[in-house]
DNA sequence: TATTGGATCGCC
DNA sequence: GCGATCCAATAG
């Protein structure tokens, strides 16, 4: 059985659907494609007073969709060249979103293989750039609804995985939260 | 308007 | 360990 996660899914703290979101699938339909990853690592960026958010220092032209409705895609491009994907989270006016750090290559693997010039199958998704290239996600999906029919969330019911809680990753302020969470001994998370 | 640096990646 | 690469954020 596949179920959609709905917008009550993402209007909910943070950290807890940071960690539910583990084990889920990300389905992007695309141009004709279907590609689909099991979730295995993410990070949380809460609130006003997280110094490693980019909500930090109020609301920017970038930062917009982290303040609106939860359930939306928050799709940035940082170093220039590298995509990030966040899902929006918490009630409207609250800046909140998940990263999506990693992913297990589910369907759709020689799509991703192409896009992302490589053959290895770990080193597809084991990142949140590499994510975004495999899954052919760029800023025009910045805004998208994930409760539409190009990008959204599904729980396969499949058995719960052990969880690991740490530090986050590539940031300077913040790194006392342990607010980064990935699936212990998944070989998919990134380094 | 000008300057600075980044929620990364891949190659050296 | 370091450069790529460009745009958003901030300062002037």
């Amino acid at each position: 059985m596949k179920k959609k996660l709905n917008r009550k899914f993402y209007n909910r703290p943070t950290l807890k659907v940071a960690r539910e979101l583990l084990g889920k699938y990300l389905v992007v339909k695309k141009e004709g494609t279907y590609v689909s990853g099991k979730i295995v690592e993410t990070e949380a960026y809460i609130g006003p007073d997280d110094p490693a958010s980019h909500a930090y220092r109020g609301m920017t032209r970038r930062n917009k969709v982290m303040f609106g409705d939860p359930g939306y895609a928050y799709v940035y491009l940082t170093y220039g060249m590298h995509h990030c994907l966040n899902f929006v989270t918490e009630r409207k006016g609250f800046p909140a979103a998940v990263l999506i750090r990693a992913l297990e290559p589910s369907e759709g693997i020689e799509i991703m293989r192409k896009r992302r010039k490589i053959e290895d199958l770990k080193n597809l998704t084991n990142g949140p750039a590499k994510v975004c290239q495999a899954l052919g996600i760029d800023r025009t999906l910045n805004g998208a609804d994930l409760c539409s029919d190009v990008i959204y969330v599904e729980d396969r019911e499949n058995e719960p995985a052990k969880i690991v809680f740490t530090s986050r990753i590539g940031i300077k302020e913040g790194k006392d939260k342990k607010w980064r969470f990935y699936i212990e001994n998944n070989e998919f998370v990134s380094k």
